[in-house]
RNA sequence: GGGCUCGUAGUGAAGUUGGCCUAUCACGUCUCCCUGUCACGGAGAAGAUCGCCGGUUCGAAUCCGGUCGAGCCCGCCA
């Protein structure tokens, strides 16, 4: 019966069976340690006998073994526990020593992310590498958590679908039995058509971008948190909520994870339960008398002014997370509200540590504005593409808002990392395609 | 798409105003020593045609041209 590493202190004085990889041999002549790893973690074996330690000469790092041996309370070892007298089973030899450190700490200039990536299989065996994805999973199951708290339904949209029904940003198109499809880019239309059904839905999934960018904070393939909510009575709610669930999700994470977000060197926690709001308008101002630089000619946020502003925030408000609200129409797309003011959209975008995670707006959710801003914006609402979703409309939408928000930045950030990729197992850009 | 930068043992780095480089260091690997290590310690060894091609030069990791690969920033966005 195996017997995990998490597991054994329960059973000090027990001859245990424990299975997993060797992580790391210590030979100090008349004693030997040797690591095993398995999925809870690391457990230290005492050798003593030497045909037992022969047994792993030549052996390396990811071989597959199982130890038995009695489980000794020792204060000396980590955790407190370790096995004595143990017999090693070599099940998978492994001869070849791996190609970058899996038994220490992985460092790399940004330049060299790409020996970490194209290791990648074999990287994640490091400890520290683990934590970055397991801290992501933690986030990813808070978040499911806190939405369905909201009574929010979890969906799951096509990705496959027929042209590109958001426009603007670049597709992948590809061979559907003979038809042009594309990949989706987001879940946008069919998440709106789902409040008619269930009020509240979100979906965690992929969007693909096309976009040939190049940067710490893009991918080809993102995977998105995308909510949206029926009912509001004003976009204020939707803010409210979204800001909500990352205060919980943050503040829980850092709770559970704690010591390995230390280990991972990721910064201190600073959230106020209400996050700070400026408008686009007022940053550009204030970045402008801050720093002499006038960016008020720029429709969004350049990626200074979201470092800035974040910084700013942080300062001036104790919090790291601040919405950026009243994006300018020219940002606008066909199926966002219009600000009360006429020169704004009701949307907001969510900036974290220096980078936008979010976009947070209220849709048009009026049958007749919608076709108008549609035929405003070039979009055909006789496209076949549209169809479905203008009957969600016809057949009645409340007024509804969401977001878009990306999971690989709010984990990269979340952890403290440089690039977006870095929290991203396999990592898709312009040049990666494999592993 | 535009701009800037980088490419040196399996891994991470130093060297880059040409000569002291027969290329340095750390980790890893191999051999030996070591009974409480936990980034163990000690002694020794192997491992690099300095991304590739060409040029300048008495001499090139270093300078020039080309080429391939990668990174960062901008645009765009999550």
């Amino acid at each position: 019966m195996r017997l995990l590493s998490s597991e054994l202190k329960t059973h000090v004085g027990e001859t245990v069976h424990i299975e997993g990889w060797l992580h790391k041999k210590r030979l100090l002549g008349g004693l030997t340690f040797v690591n095993v790893r398995d999925r809870s973690g690391l457990t230290q074996v005492v050798i003593k006998d030497k045909e037992e330690v022969e047994k792993l000469r030549g052996l390396q790092i990811g071989t597959v073994l199982t130890i038995d041996g009695t489980a000794v309370e020792e204060p000396r070892a980590p955790g407190g526990v370790e096995l004595h007298d143990a017999k090693v089973t070599v099940l998978v030899p492994v001869e070849t020593e791996p190609p970058i450190e899996i038994d220490k700490p992985l460092s790399h200039k940004p330049e060299n992310l790409d020996t970490l990536f194209d290791n990648r299989v074999l990287g994640v065996r490091n400890l520290q590498e683990q934590k970055i994805f397991k801290t992501r999973a933690t986030l990813v199951r808070n978040i499911r958590e806190f939405l369905q708290g909201q009574d929010f339904v979890e969906i799951n949209s096509p990705k496959i679908v027929a042209g590109a029904a958001e426009g603007g940003a670049e597709v992948f198109k590809l061979d559907y039995f003979g038809q042009e499809a594309t990949l989706a880019q987001s879940p946008q239309l069919y998440k709106q058509m789902m409040v008619g059904a269930f009020e509240r839905v979100y979906e965690i999934g992929p969007a693909f971008r096309a976009e040939p960018s190049a940067t710490t904070r893009h991918v080809s393939e993102v995977t998105m948190l995308d909510i949206e909510m029926g009912f509001i009575e004003g976009h204020e709610e939707v803010l409210d909520m979204i800001q909500n669930m990352v205060y919980a999700v943050l503040h829980k994470t850092y709770e559970q994870l704690g010591d390995d977000l230390k280990s991972l060197n990721a910064p201190e926690l600073t959230l106020t339960e209400k996050f700070p709001r400026y408008s686009m308008a007022k940053i550009h101002e204030m970045y402008q008398a801050a720093t002499g630089k006038d960016m008020t000619h720029e429709i969004d946020l350049t990626p200074d002014e979201e470092k800035w502003i974040c910084a700013y925030a942080k300062e001036h408000d104790g919090c790291e997370a601040v919405f950026a609200t009243d994006l300018p129409i020219s940002k606008m797309k066909f199926y966002h509200m219009k600000g009360d003011d006429g020169a704004s959209a009701k949307s907001a975008d969510l900036l974290f540590r220096g980078v936008e995670i979010a976009t947070c707006p209220q849709r048009e959710h009026r049958y007749d504005k919608l076709v108008e801003q549609m035929k405003a914006a070039g979009v055909d609402p006789e496209h076949p593409g549209f169809s479905h979703y203008l009957l969600a409309f016809k057949h009645g939408l409340p007024a509804h808002g969401g977001c878009g928000f990306g999971i690989d930045r709010f984990a990269e950030k979340t952890i403290g990392l440089g690039n977006a990729k870095e929290a991203i197992l396999f990592p898709r850009d312009i040049n990666r395609l494999t592993p």
